[in-house]
DNA sequence: GTGAAAGCGCTAACAT
DNA sequence: ATGTTAGCGCTTTCAC
């Protein structure tokens, strides 16, 4: 089972192969009778050259197996079409389904992506991937960490790298792009007061996380735009198990009657704990999520939840890098507005 | 909200400022006071310089904010330190989990990963997203598709790249990493039998995939050696809507009572297809899923299931694919264990 | 339309 | 211990 495990305590290999497809340029020219500039150009698809030319090339670059060598081409041309992502919590699925379509729209514009994961979401380990990104070939970098570590003045990026924050702090130097937390989170309040609850209870999420703050900020701007009253939220760290641990503080609590939670798995903990507890939902307590995760619908009862629209998050977001390489200034901020998703956790508040 | 839609058609931009921080040996040596090789010692650590000199050198880099050319240094060198990730299908759970595990050995293993995803796992667009990554700088591909389409004899990868290829046949001639599906599908299986279910149902993957289609037959041969009758499965795609679907048209069948699910989300849309039809879990019936999702333990019942290791898969995948790079020959299968984790979506078989 | 020359930033090989 | 030379594969510039 662990037959190669040794070996990943060496730091990279020493005896090593040499790049397995050395067919340069040169050797295709070779075989095709022209110089290699003829065959860059030919690469490259530039049209100064003849037809005839241009097959025989074609034909040669087949039959040698010639792939152009993109560490010479970056080299040469200051441009890597690559993109660095810097993630922490590669479980999270905000996160995944963001960094898929950022991949997504990279590869349709001819970048690649590179990923750095992170261990952990300090100032530390988010400079030293950073670091180690601007050491891998990349023209940009997107970080998808949420959290108050990525303060303008708290983390330090060598400037000159054009760079896109995901899901930060609204305040950033940097170029930031997120969903629209505060529309989610009163979304989220005011279906539930709109269904006739006196007041909403909230699970947060983990103080450190920027989004989790927003969303509780709103929730409680909302209540209190409302006139009802606000009870300190519990404050969980985004998982089912968190979740679980909230539901149960929650479930002997008759006058609560309706639960906000920051996050679809919190919201599935909650659940679970009603259903122990024997408070149906939503006959004698409403619940809604947020993100609306694939696995909301098949929740019991089906859950209904605030939907972020992560494709376009990640769409923008490469956008909005895209444009910095291009030569655009840093800065500013685009906001994907959020969604209600209505199921059946929800419901009128109950008869007392 | 689509400020910077426009520019996504363009294939990469035109105007463009060259590499932000061009700080070269060159511009360190000059500072400094040395040559350029010197710098070169002291960038990758070599012993054969005065600790004096280094410190200048040292110094040197740090005000000047010098960064290496990763370009450079692989076009020299012909090593990239750059693994590349073909994958199909960013939501779900294994995939993830793997490439996370993936993500993380390498970037202990001082490598980075490129990303390379393909909109659909079909031959075109594996043998695309291959090409396009050999022409990335990757000293060594891994392939996290499941499919029959990966059969040695469908998809036509250039020879002389090293590849891993996760969770596929075993008769391929490349170098294959996968968990062991069949183990895993005997313990849901057994455990089953064991708690006096005379039979068990199967709601299995789609028939395109190859670890869908070990379960199964894995399931089936249990069965037989058991000698209890086996029933055609219902296939979904393992998302959990077809698993529901599944559910519904099972939840009527009384002497159904025990069902065997190919991963976790379809198994939850059993859970809640049997919740609607009335059917107690697992009173009236048992449910297993596969995978040991993060969200099992919260389902309602949590869910009894089998776990994958994927972090040691994903370990395993990085540490067999530096073996190639290393020069190994490619070919042999790693396989990973499974586990039962029994939680409270099964019990004994009810009495009539 | 095509070719020759130069050089991107780096490291390996060979000086000293 | 440090410097000098050469060249990785490619594109850019300038000839023709």
């Amino acid at each position: 089972m662990n037959k190669y495990n040794d070996d990943l305590a060496e730091p990279g290999f020493k005896t090593v192969t040499k790049r397995s497809n050395p067919v340069s340029q040169q050797d295709v020219a070779n075989l095709a009778g022209v110089s290699k500039q003829t065959v860059s150009r030919v690469s490259n698809g530039l049209t100064n050259v003849e037809e005839a030319t241009r097959e025989k090339v074609l034909a040669a670059m087949s039959q040698l197996g010639y792939r152009p060598n993109s560490a010479a081409r970056a080299l040469r041309s200051g441009r890597f079409h690559n993109i660095g992502v810097i993630m922490f919590n590669l479980s999270e699925y905000g996160n995944v389904k963001t960094l898929d379509a950022v991949a997504s729209a990279a590869t349709a514009a001819g970048y690649a992506i590179t990923l750095m994961p992170v261990a952990s979401a300090t100032e530390k380990e988010v400079t030293g991937a950073f670091n180690r990104l601007s050491e891998q070939a990349v023209d940009g970098i997107v970080i998808l960490i949420e959290a108050h570590m990525l303060d303008a003045s708290d983390v330090h990026l060598p400037p000159g790298v054009p760079v896109v924050i995901v899901d930060s702090n609204a305040d950033s130097t940097y170029t930031v792009v997120d969903a629209d937390q505060e529309l989610g989170a009163r979304q989220a309040t005011e279906h539930l007061l709109a269904l006739g609850h006196t007041s909403v209870f909230h699970v947060a999420g983990p103080k450190e996380s920027f989004s989790a703050g927003h969303r509780a900020d709103s929730w409680r701007r909302t209540l209190q735009e409302h006139g009802t009253e606000v009870a300190e939220p519990l404050y969980g760290d985004w998982s089912v198990e968190s979740g679980y641990r909230a539901g149960l503080q929650l479930a002997p609590l008759n006058e609560i009657t309706a639960v906000f939670c920051a996050n679809d798995q919190m919201a599935l903990g909650v659940l679970r704990a009603m259903h122990e507890f024997g408070r149906k939902v939503p006959e004698s307590i409403s619940v809604v999520g947020f993100d609306d995760t694939p696995d909301g619908a098949g929740y019991w009862p089906p859950l209904t939840t605030i939907r972020q629209d992560f494709s376009e998050l990640g769409k923008q977001t490469l956008a909005a890098l895209l444009h910095l390489i291009g030569g655009a200034k840093p800065g500013g901020r685009t906001i994907i507005p959020t969604q209600l998703v209505e199921r059946s956790s929800t419901g009128p508040v109950p008869r007392p």
